[in-house]
DNA sequence: TGTATGTATTATACTAAGTAATACAAAGAG
DNA sequence: CTCTTTGTATTACTTAGTATAATACATACA
């Protein structure tokens, strides 16, 4: 899967590349026990620090995303034990979002449709 | 409307003061038209300096949600003219938020649930 | 003429982000 | 065994953002 870094964005890069991972989990181009790229490679092909690279996998790894063995490398986890649900985190921004949709005016249902077009999306 | 910050938290205070304003206005907290505190008095409340609420009553007049007079003080607009929809940056954050739930394991329908208790939140 | 308003300026301190240069432990390849 | 590649740890440095502090200014109302 090929990273793509927004250079002008306020995100920061090890977040950056930490949520393209996640969203290529999520939609089936990272498959469970797909291998990743070292950090040296994926830092080399982007252009950035490999240390920069490693907080990115040390972020997903703590989040319970990935495996990472000195040896083998870095791999998609096998099998995902999260509670499903939201966040106390993710539910806050997901209320500030709906919250900017409605004063400019959004309809509840076209939220929805946006939230289908992404719940919906597999490229697997 | 009370601000209340989160100590702990990593999103900066002005942010989070900006946040808070536009989900007042959102449910209706906050009328169109209505003052809010002028910057020396909510910075007081708070305990915070009043050039860090300045900064959040000037990324809130950028975005259109409230109107400055030197002399009047800080309303919230009457009218906002904005298209309806979501900003590029708040698709990207909701399609993040979509993803980590996805992973977890959470429903469609579950997720619009969380959705319909923010959208349809109202306290005038 | 007060005075209270948002605003501008300057300085300082602190933290996070990112880079850079190494070094180390582990495990497989030869 | 030695060599190489892996993630990881360490240290130092620069840059940018956040927040505070102390003023000062223009404006407009009482």
């Amino acid at each position: 899967m090929v990273i793509m870094l927004q250079d002008g964005s306020e995100v920061p890069v090890f977040r950056q590349i930490r949520n393209q991972i996640v969203m290529g989990i999520s939609d089936g181009r990272l498959q469970p026990g797909e291998k990743l790229p070292t950090v040296r490679a994926l830092a080399e092909e982007i252009g950035i620090n490999s240390m920069t690279v490693n907080k990115a996998y040390q972020l997903l790894k703590q989040e319970g995303y990935i495996m990472t063995d000195r040896r083998n490398g870095v791999r998609v986890r096998e099998s995902f034990r999260m509670t499903p649900g939201l966040s106390a985190e993710n539910e806050e921004k997901l209320c500030q979002l709906i919250s900017e949709a409605r004063i400019s005016g959004m309809s509840r249902e076209d939220f929805i449709k946006i939230v289908d077009k992404h719940f919906l999306d597999r490229r697997e």
